[in-house]
DNA sequence: TTAAAGTATACGGTAACCATACAGTCAAGG
DNA sequence: CCTTGACTGTATGGTTACCGTATACTTTAA
């Protein structure tokens, strides 16, 4: 806690110490963030090991995006309560960093967990499949809607999305009703949709309801999806089943994992009931 | 999930939907990372409702500091395998991002602590105070040894602290002894100190009795120092106590907190024994 | 004293944008 | 149908926090 002895380090030894760049020294002696204690008249650089501390909360204001324009500034001001504020302000701003991480990883395992289940799925079979019921979180109705409010509706419904931070991964689908299905103009959606946090209170949602459904996959742009559907009528036909409300369409591949339109895979989820004997 | 009709957002509502600016989405079309679905011969720019997926994922993979560079490599040869490798690795990499946001809030929540105990503390008393006892990491010996010597026991110490993480935010004390006390030699430490996080293991310690200490301030530069060992020798002589073995000194407001060395204050805790009757 | 290792300055380049200026385009109302 | 205002495009320069490299000078250890 003295220098009575030049107990100095070089340049290349106070980098080393600070694991930066002799570079990122001179810099910031250039912009005079932090100089080093002594300069002889030959130019060489010495640091003292107290400004070690300095580089510290340069690095730590560095670390929760402070520019150095600003970090110089609170240097040259700075009073202990000065810090005190400075430092209560940037430890909120890290909780919530540190919670948009956490939503961030959240989103990233589902998407590795869909890709995964994607991976495992035979694509070209038709499967009569008992499902729980799930929370969807609704766009507002799109039901022959005009392109402006079809557009209208996207916005507020991602922005929603965005706002309430109900994002963790799903991919947006489309639920379609029996009677557009039978009309056959596949995409004329009634509403679209999202899985959700499982904890989204204050959110209205929609229950897809468990029960009974027919499960297939169409690969491709959804220009084709007809062709699809129409084995899938088949499939319903061949069974003691009849057509339900809804089907609900969503990418399990889409641009995020594979490239190109042909290689997108939607899994399509009809609703049906058994036939009343 | 279709595309018959032109529902396309431009280019501002694009941009007002992922929350960015126009320019970001020119520049990611510039250097072919999201180009719009649609490019009319009037070089406008219309993107489908599709492409916020794409623009998500963009996003995702820009706040775990991957370069669009990459981003751009990964989006034209993705497959869903190299999906999922990428995103485990990115999962880790969050993982050990909300463990570095963890420390440093311990450090800056550290760093408030010792700031708002300095504010209360009225530096010209000398105090006799019963203290508990204290796990310190201590540096290398560094009693009467040369500049260069001193310099590698810094450095070794920083680094072990740096590569075991052992930093919460506790400045950097030295340790002077009985002896080197009486020979008034005031800057020939022993040792250097940091108080570390509680539950390190693995780290050989050293124990900072409990017992008595008188405790002082020093205001200013440590070359003075000898000012203040002064009082505090009066005062121990006042009392029926003596000199135990070894005193502590720490910047309780340096230039992290303050400007200029003279505001610098040194806390000074100075073991002593009761007098043998 | 000499060679190796380290240091300083200068200049250029990078990423991922942002700001601004200027010109062309679109769409809604009169 | 045309005008007007809101929007779109390109182009250019600027920004931050450095990194790399070239060149020349110092220091230090043998």
């Amino acid at each position: 806690m003295s220098e009575n002895l030049r107990k100095y380090f070089t340049t290349g030894e106070f980098a080393k110490l600070c694991h930066v760049k002799k570079q990122t020294l001179f810099h910031y002696d250039e912009i005079g963030l932090l100089s080093p204690e002594v300069k002889t008249d030959k130019g060489y650089r010495y640091y003292s090991y107290h400004q070690f501390d300095v580089f510290n909360v340069i690095e730590l204001l560095k670390e929760v995006d402070m520019p150095l324009k600003d970090i110089k500034l609170f240097l040259r001001t700075k009073t202990p309560s000065e810090l005190i504020e400075l430092f209560k302000g940037k430890s909120l701003e890290i909780e919530k960093k540190i919670q948009t991480l956490n939503q961030i990883q959240k989103i990233i395992d589902t998407k590795i967990a869909l890709t995964e289940y994607a991976l495992t799925v035979d694509i070209s079979q038709i499967q009569l499949v008992e499902q729980e019921r799930e929370q969807l979180f609704l766009s507002g109705s799109i039901l022959d809607c005009s392109d402006k409010e079809f557009l209208k509706s996207v916005s507020a419904f991602i922005d929603y999305l965005y706002t309430e931070e109900l994002d963790v991964g799903h991919p947006i689908g489309a639920i379609i009703s029996k009677e557009t299905i039978l009309q056959e103009d596949y995409d004329n959606y009634s509403y679209l949709y999202t899985k959700i946090a499982d904890h989204a209170e204050s959110v209205s949602l929609y229950t897809k309801q468990q029960g009974l459904y027919v499960v297939a996959y169409h690969k491709g742009s959804d220009k084709n999806i007809s062709d699809t559907y129409k084995k899938i009528m088949q499939f319903i036909d061949a069974q003691p089943i009849t057509l339900g409300n809804y089907a609900y369409e969503e990418y399990i591949l889409d641009e995020i994992s594979v490239s190109g339109e042909e290689n997108y895979v939607t899994q399509i989820m009809v609703e049906v009931e058994p036939c009343q004997p």
